[in-house]
DNA sequence: TAATTTAATTTGGCGTCCAAAATAATGTTG
DNA sequence: CAACATTATTTTGGACGCCAAATTAAATTA
């Protein structure tokens, strides 16, 4: 049961989807604002200038628009996002090593850095500290002090564990449950959260397109793991604990080929890089995955092999698609999604992988579930990942602290101890 | 994006949770439902007052409590719903027929009907007819006109349409995008709404026992057929069409068992009552599905042969809960859920099923994920379809006629024509 | 009967929204 | 160039919903 309402939630709602309209669709006038979020311009008069009172938002200092000749009456005066609200900082953990970006309150990128670190074999305190010390350092070398920061983010792989802050199991670590954000929190002083790269995914793809996705979508990842993040009624869906949508572990063949996660027939198993590899060596399904990424060229090199009809890379790719679409077909059956998207570095090989993906979403499940499921392809793009965590932090710092007020809130944010 | 909010908003948010209170928690005093929405005594009494007037509530005549002899003070005053507030009819739709019931706003029962449909040759405008003419049947035998019904809620097994207002699929028909809201609607000028049964069990389960579902769960059907009611953020998920959670026809393993769909390998082919039958008689996995439902007794001796150590019948529960259990292991890789719920007729044989069904969970998905999900049962209830469609139509009354304001505003019910 | 206790209502004020009127800043026109 | 037209934004005044505090109501206790 939803809460009580109240003219606080009124006033939070509606600064809210005031950020957003400027989020979405960038600078523009107050009314157009107006037109967009549905609020009379009375409302939006004094929504923008207490927000730009907040420092969340400004107005453009720019010539009129003379583009239009047929443009008569008072010029527009367009507001924006004020890019000196706040700054945040997101963070990619993956089996490559640490990624930071810096980002300011519009979503420019002002600082990044990439730090190496042998993950798999590094022990759980271990990480926190060495995390603990590249965050310490990214803030020195921009001269960043506690209060500069609003909020870090970070997106890892495998299953995070949002309340907890840690991260539960992950192909990039052996070991499990390692803390994530406690060791961020006490270093910095800023407040931390963490969640998983495919729902970041997710969050970046969604931003990029918001208006089409207000029902349930799926975004699949798919490269070295594979992963999906859902989108349940315009959202990003988290689960119980902030691990949902582990679609690479979910299992595809009972007793089947060996997955990184140590069980039997995950999808991963067939669908990652590591799957497609093993099955195209003619290696036994138990054969132990590698446990660093495999390079992409050796993956090029197989994708080639097979457009030029080598029959091993060909089959493996066939059962890669295969898998991928019987996983669908299960995740069509219980959500039935209005659209699919597929993403990550795998799609590369979408033509060897897609006729066999095709066929077994039609084999797997009833037509009229299937068929108003729109399935599309994102261009690959690396970075979606540290994309996807900005957009998610900066959702957070427009819901948590501007759409509720002035700066000062920030300190009474804490549940009252009732 | 979710809209504005002005004090419409935060009227109709109010006196639904004021609502959905009494439903809950039955009849109490004015101040426990300001202690249970969070509402200040002034702003509750205004709402009761206004709600009384809307004839959605009304005063209870009793006696002071005198039960505690420490009770000091003005005696409470209890409020409870109107039952004469309004009348609805639930609906049932299954292979065995139409099942009808008439209730007042209370959610007391006040007329049923039970009529048998031979639906599984039927065409489908033929069905649309049958069912107007039981409806409008159900109308005279209970002297109601047109006004005095102010919703038809409609439950059936199969893939459901809920914006066309069809059964798109069914067990229970042979014919497909059956139509069935415009025919009710037509004869009977009662607003009338369609969805899956399943879904309409999680309701009556999550009305049952509230206060704890506030995440994700899962209430599985076993019977006749497996169904699955999907409960996403304390509310029922209907997926893009209405036709989520069609878990009985997710696939569990390619190109297996012939499913009453038609296609390979749907769990339900393995653990329902004809599939559980079928295996338990050797007979090979793509003989035909009965067109009718196992009866009853059959499933009962089957169970007590298995009881009694008959291999092939203990091997078929064995197969049941397996395919169930890698269904919910798949289920929970995507979804994290904090709780699954068993129920139906199969639950009857749960101590056969159990065993293989947790360990298939067990060795289908991570530990981490599956480690802090409750699984349940509830107690077999033939009626529960019916029930949670009295629960879920109740709840539409809630929230589209009395949380809105006066009756009147029934009219302005529609879209403005902007 | 007066004091105490608890429930419910009334009063007065606050915050947000909106419609309508007013103001601002430009282009058009005679 | 002055008056008019047009479009954007702000101001004004009223409505509605919430709440805290004061008040009234209806019992029990002393």
């Amino acid at each position: 049961m939803r809460g009580k309402a109240d003219s606080d939630l009124v006033r939070r709602q509606n600064r809210h989807i005031v950020l957003e309209a400027l989020r979405l669709h960038g600078p523009m006038p107050r009314v157009e604002l107006g037109r967009i979020t549905g609020l009379s311009p009375a409302s939006i008069t004094t929504i923008a200038n207490q927000l730009i009172d907040d420092k969340a938002m400004r107005e453009l200092n720019e010539a009129p628009d003379r583009s239009d000749p047929n443009r008569r009456g008072r010029p527009t005066v367009r507001v924006e996002l004020n890019p000196d609200a706040a700054l945040a900082i997101a963070t990619k953990i993956s089996i490559d090593g640490v990624d930071l970006a810096l980002v300011n309150f519009a979503g420019k990128i002002i600082a990044r850095k990439n730090t190496l670190i042998a993950t798999y074999e590094v022990q759980p305190d271990a990480f926190g500290k060495a995390l603990a010390n590249i965050m310490r350092d990214f803030f020195d070398e921009n001269s960043l002090k506690s209060g500069d920061v609003a909020h870090i983010g970070i997106a890892a792989q495998g299953v995070t564990h949002s309340q907890k802050g840690t991260i539960a199991w992950s192909p990039a670590f052996r070991a499990t449950n390692i803390p994530v954000v406690e060791p961020v929190e006490r270093e910095t002083g800023v407040t931390c959260s963490i969640a998983n790269d495919a729902n970041m995914i997710a969050e970046g793809v969604m931003s990029a397109d918001r208006y089409s996705y207000t029902g349930t979508a799926a975004v699949v990842f798919m490269g070295y793991g594979v992963g999906m993040g859902l989108v349940i009624d315009g959202k990003v869906y988290h689960g119980a604990t902030g691990a949902a949508a582990e679609f690479g572990h979910m299992n595809h063949i009972p007793e089947g080929a060996l997955c990184r996660c140590g069980r039997l027939g995950c999808l991963e198993a067939y669908a990652s890089d590591y799957g497609i590899l093993r099955f195209a060596k003619n290696l036994a399904e138990q054969t132990p995955p590698p446990s660093h990424a495999v390079p992409r060229h050796i993956m090029v090199d197989l994708e080639n092999a097979a457009r030029q009809g080598q029959a091993n890379a060909v089959a493996a790719y066939q059962n890669a698609g295969r898998a991928i679409g019987f996983g669908l077909a299960r995740m069509i059956a219980l959500l039935n999604p209005d659209r699919i998207v597929l993403a990550g570095p795998g799609t590369r090989a979408l033509d060897l992988i897609e006729p066999a993906l095709r066929a077994a979403i039609d084999e797997g499940v009833v037509e009229e579930l299937r068929r108003q499921v729109k399935i599309e392809t994102v261009p690959i793009d690396t970075d979606m990942i540290i994309k996807g965590t900005i957009d998610a932090t900066l959702r957070y710092l427009d819901l948590n602290i501007f759409a509720s007020g002035p700066m000062r809130n920030l300190a009474e944010q804490k549940e009252p101890q009732q």
